[in-house]
DNA sequence: CCACTAAAAGCAAATAATTTGCGTTAACAG
DNA sequence: CTGTTAACGCAAATTATTTGCTTTTAGTGG
């Protein structure tokens, strides 16, 4: 059981969490992982440790809940013109920001937690990132892989490799790419095309 | 630091290791993973808690050292007579075992570790796998995708989906092999052919 | 605007886990 | 067989976690 949603959004509540949630990113900044104690961030956050405990229930939830905040996209792909290059170049910013050393703690900590709300709500921010770039380019009259597609062999490859101790390469990223928009944008030709103008 | 491989194989220092992973193992059957702590396992394994803490550092160091090796395969996989129907039953199997409650727990005891040697570890494990299958069918003179592929674009994503909360269905797992089959057959033609006898 | 209710926080005592210093055991080398 | 040292056991010291109770305060209805 991590935090709820919104048990109490008003005020002090609110407050407490913002305040925990800042501490842990700071002393994340420049402490090892393992020296990071809930009585260490209670006092660096100026709460008691027993709400902590009360609310998150351990180290790992709280861990967890904060690292998925920081897993939300915080902006829209960039658009370079065509589908394929706009997947080429989401999927190579996503596994360089991934796998750095503070995308694999993070995405280690998601993983790590009981509660595993927080990793389907982190692979959820990249599914709607895929299916932006996906309407994007249906929207251009341009075929695209399902999402799925997508998920399973761009993404999903991403991060096995950086969860077991590899690092996916840029070169590599792009042939991620190439193989799904081979294999699958003869799946799907080009649909509706577009679909609100000329009708 | 996980415990070393092996820092005095002889006698004592073995069979504390041993006694401890069953003790854990055991633990884990009837527990709930949350109520499992040091001073218990070393209860259970007749040892005091000081020597777990010295030698694996933490619970999660414990459980992830425990964890790889029941992800240690077993058995070879099955050969079914095609390199086709070898790697779908084998895909099959995995994401079946991986799946299960059990199989979930141990991959995250594995990841969640800091030390991912035992990640590594895993992942060669399953690789080995996907060698076998793909010598077996080279030797039959079969085409058989690389193994980096089959790592990519069928194991992947059966992990990426068990960790982030959704179950591969057996179906889904065949659309997988067939989609790695259908690609990269063709990257990869019947090669050497049969090395030893026609040569 | 003023109670009322209950969720969330604080406090402090009790319990449990972790760390550490030091003496003992036992694997391995010579 | 003896010396050396890694690993273990024990127990005291430290630190983290849980818990009962009190206080604060957001949300609600008079």
């Amino acid at each position: 059981m991590a935090a709820k949603e919104n048990p109490r959004p008003g005020g002090r509540s609110a407050r407490v969490q913002a305040s925990v949630h800042q501490a842990v990113r700071e002393l994340l900044v420049d402490m090892d992982r393992a020296d990071v104690t809930i009585p260490l961030i209670a006092a660096k956050a100026g709460v008691t440790p027993s709400t902590i405990y009360r609310r998150w229930g351990d180290l790992q939830e709280l861990l967890a809940d904060v690292a998925v905040e920081r897993l939300r996209p915080d902006m829209q792909p960039i658009d370079t013109g065509s589908g394929r290059s706009d997947l080429e170049a989401w999927a190579e910013q996503y596994a360089e920001e991934m796998s750095s050393g503070v995308g694999r703690e993070i995405i280690r900590d998601v993983l790590a937690a009981q509660d595993n709300a927080n990793a389907a709500k982190c692979c959820a921010f990249t599914r709607e990132q895929v299916e932006l770039l996906s309407e994007r380019a249906l929207a251009r009259g341009e075929s695209f892989p399902p999402v799925d597609s997508v998920m399973d062999q761009v993404v999903a490859p991403i991060i096995y490799r950086i969860l077991f101790g590899d690092e996916p390469t840029a070169e590599r990223v792009r042939g991620l790419v190439s193989g799904v928009m081979a294999k699958d944008a003869a799946v799907t030709p080009p649909p509706p095309a577009s679909e609100r103008k000329s009708a």
